[in-house]
DNA sequence: TCCGAATGCCAC
DNA sequence: AAACGTGGCATTCGGA
């Protein structure tokens, strides 16, 4: 059964449901949302709403959870733009305002917005939108996969959801901890700390610029000069290389600043709340199908202060990533028996090494990631033909996506993400030398683009299957408890996960994460016997574990 | 004074 | 050693 959500004029909200797919839309008008769905969620229908980040929360809140839905606008960017669903209706349409980009949601009351015209929304037809999708992907030649991704896409936006609302356990003072210990006591508003005071003084007099602020590269790049330091930029591998006993200080100096404008007290202040960091997440926010984070940086935690990530009393963090997961995708997508097989014992790095392709694990892991990312030189680069003998077809796979690029070809992950529409690579004939090398510039580093995407987004696609199938898995075994007193996500970082989870289920909840990557291998790639080996660490704090 | 570009570093 | 993908975010700096 499907049920579409939809604001109509007045304020009201529509509900048209389809209890099959002969059936048509029966409609009617609801009063109290959260009761509404709490009630029909018994029968589990799929909910059809035009995004999710603007129905979901507010059910959150009210302790109303959903199984199953379809987000319209993640779904419209997809199908709007898959190779497989290219000739749709939907695909060849005039743009409409579902493909606008996201509108997030506006706060409750908010001077800002008055302005803005505070008419209630009306969302553009749901259930027109809905027809329209339905059909492309019925259309389209690969119709379980995309059905597939449009599954886990959704699911990651109730995800989302959910990981907003029941935050990353943090532990303030702890966090204070780190920063006093590292920084000293919080200095006042637009003070710098003890340690950065004297680090900057000893930087000033070694470099003799009394005035220097370290903060501005045209200032510091000034100071290094006036002492005989040439250097073309102040980034810190840079300055790494140069012998003066400025640097050492200087380099500790960037280090804490860097700690204290990222994370600092501000950062504590502004995003942690009753023991809870609660950071923005944007589920399809970045091309390739990666999610993208707006607010609090939760895809850049550093791992400086993950030790401030501490279970509830009595609870524990279930971590769990996903071994190597990128070139293992590759081996799977590209059916390279020899890669596939190098994975087959645990560290595929290692198995590469086992293989004779090349000497040390370090060597194996440069390798592949230089074939994933289009390294043309340095040590990347040399092993690229070596590699390439071991593993034909898996390096073909990422050379031909490098060549469509180039010829400004679109490609396509493994569920059926196809890339934006590129950057052509065409120059005129009369063009200059410089013109015909910028061109083809361009065209190199859009193949590395579509190189990579492949593997990225296809990876992607992965972790959302294994993320649904673990919130599936963690909801069938909190049987009735409420989402945040059982086993639930509280983490999301591209291939990892963090479960908050009561110390005596750890054992059950890291079986069940790593049944779902199982599940997950094969939702993607059927019968292919790859692996998808995941780490778990059992840990009271984040900072422990890796 | 506001805003965008440039810079640098964090994550994967 | 520093070129090789995807991002977010704080800070500086120069132009409107």
């Amino acid at each position: 059964m499907l049920i579409v959500l939809a604001r109509v004029a007045g304020d009201r909200i529509m509900a048209a449901r389809r209890t099959d797919e002969s059936a048509s839309f029966g409609i009617e008008y609801v009063k109290d949302l959260p009761s509404f769905v709490a009630a029909e969620e018994r029968a589990t229908p799929r909910w059809v709403w035009d995004d999710t980040s603007h129905w979901y929360p507010q059910l959150l809140a009210a302790r109303v959870r959903v199984d199953r839905c379809y987000d319209l606008r993640l779904c419209h960017a997809i199908l709007r733009n898959s190779e497989l669903t290219s000739g749709s209706a939907l695909a060849t349409g005039a743009a409409s305002s579902w493909d606008a980009p996201r509108v997030p949601d506006r706060p409750a009351s908010g001077a800002l917005f008055e302005l803005e015209g505070d008419e209630p929304r009306v969302d553009a037809d749901p259930v027109a939108e809905l027809v329209l999708q339905r059909e492309a992907v019925a259309r389209s030649a690969q119709p379980g996969r995309i059905d597939r991704l449009l599954a886990a896409e959704s699911a990651g936006a109730l995800i989302a959801a959910e990981l907003e609302y029941a935050g990353l356990p943090w532990d303030a003072a702890r966090h204070e901890e780190i920063l006093a210990d590292l920084l000293g006591p919080r200095p006042p508003e637009g003070e710098r700390p003890a340690a950065l005071r004297e680090l900057l003084e000893q930087v000033q007099q070694l470099l003799e610029a009394p005035g220097l602020n370290p903060d501005s590269p045209v200032d510091l790049l000034r100071a290094l000069g006036r002492v005989g330091l040439q250097v073309t930029s102040t980034r810190s591998w840079e300055l790494k290389q140069l012998k003066h006993p400025a640097i050492g200080p200087l380099l500790e100096y960037k280090k804490l600043a860097r700690l204290l404008s990222a994370n600092g007290w501000n950062w504590l202040d502004t995003w942690v709340r009753d023991g809870r960091f609660r950071p923005g997440y944007v589920p399809g926010g970045v091309v390739t199908g990666r999610w993208a984070a707006n607010g609090g940086g939760a895809l850049q935690l550093p791992r400086q202060i993950r030790g401030a990530v501490i279970a509830d009393p009595g609870w524990k963090l279930v971590v769990a990533d996903a071994s190597q997961l990128e070139p293992r995708i590759l081996a799977a997508m590209s059916g390279d028996r020899g890669m596939v097989q190098a994975g087959a014992a645990g560290d595929l790095y290692a198995g590469i090494v086992a293989s004779g392709a090349v000497e040390t694990r370090d060597q194996a892991k440069v390798a592949m990631l230089g074939a994933m990312y289009g390294a043309t030189t340095g040590e990347s680069g040399r092993l690229m033909p070596r590699l390439e003998r071991a593993y034909p077809k898996a390096i073909a796979l990422v050379e031909e996506a490098a060549r469509a690029g180039e010829r400004g070809e679109i490609v396509t992950t493994r569920l059926g993400r196809s890339s934006p529409r590129g950057q052509g690579a065409g120059y005129d004939e009369v063009a200059s030398e410089s013109e015909v090398s910028r061109a083809r510039n361009r065209a190199r580093a859009w193949g590395r683009f579509t190189r990579n995407f492949v593997v990225q987004g296809s990876a992607a696609e992965w972790a959302l299957c294994w993320m649904a199938s673990i919130r599936r898995r963690l909801h069938a075994m909190a049987d009735g408890t409420w989402l945040t007193d059982a086993p639930h996500l509280v983490f999301f970082l591209h291939d990892e996960i963090v479960v908050h989870c009561p110390a005596e289920l750890t054992d059950t909840v890291s079986e069940q994460v790593r049944l779902a990557a199982v599940e997950a291998g094969q939702l993607l790639f059927g019968a292919i016997p790859a692996e998808f080996p995941v780490t778990v660490a059992v840990v009271d704090n984040y900072g422990q574990a890796k």
